[in-house]
DNA sequence: GGGGGTGGTTTCCCCCGGGATACCACCCAA
DNA sequence: TTGGGTGGTATCCCGGGGGAAACCACCCCC
């Protein structure tokens, strides 16, 4: 049984905006990883991601799926419920992601220190 | 002694803002990838960048120093000028940006054919 | 028939990235 | 003294990404 995704999953981690490495659009990268357990609802990943406003994220899912990345299932019958799910492609993904996670977790604290130095340099 | 920029080498690769990975802003990832071989001055990457008006270029480049991945370099004497150079920080970027461009280089056909299918059925 | 859950859409608004164009200070060589 | 190269700024404008808030159709269950 898939685990049901943590409420804080991303309360640690950095808003997308503030990373120089972005997947797709501000926060399909936590989207992705959202999937890659499995499949799960809208209103699954509208846990971890709730200050996603849902107008967005659709637009975010919208652009994964145009970019064959994840597949939207609609599943009819008794309840009808929709599920996003990564394709081969998007699970092709991963490994750059994961990249890019590893020099983000080794490097946040030495970028975000430069910034601070360059912006109290600079004023 | 280092290898003059040529004007062509990014015409062939596709713009920044149609790939789904994105370093930094719009341009920052061709900009890094100027700056592999060593230090460049700003004349010397508008050759390859030259569809990139100096404003951009100039914030680009800022940005990627307050990120500290980029060292600026001013040398006064006879002639002064400016170079910039990957910093340490930098070049440790060049491992996940070159997963990225392996993925795509890879899938980015794939990528394009799923673009074009989604539109296509979707008016 | 009313309430809750699912999976969104619609509208409005704001800001920022990015492009075009023009302009600029500094220095050197002719 | 005039021109060219260097390394940018200044100004204007536009479109799109993103957020807030409200609303919605559909279905099941009570």
């Amino acid at each position: 049984m898939r685990e049901p995704l943590p409420a804080d999953m991303f309360d640690e981690l950095c808003p997308s905006s503030l990373n120089p490495i972005r997947f797709g659009d501000k926060w399909a990268a936590l989207v992705i990883r959202c999937l890659e357990q499995g499949p799960r609802r809208f209103s699954e990943l509208r846990v971890p991601l709730s200050r996603v406003t849902p107008k967005v994220l659709t637009r975010s899912l919208r652009s994964l799926e145009r970019d064959g990345l994840v597949r939207r299932t609609v599943h009819v019958g008794a309840a009808p419920h929709v599920e996003y799910e990564l394709t081969p492609l998007g699970r092709s993904m991963l490994q750059p992601l994961a990249a890019a996670c590893a020099w983000t977790a080794e490097h946040w604290d030495e970028l975000l220190d430069a910034r601070e130095a360059y912006d109290n340099a600079a004023g």
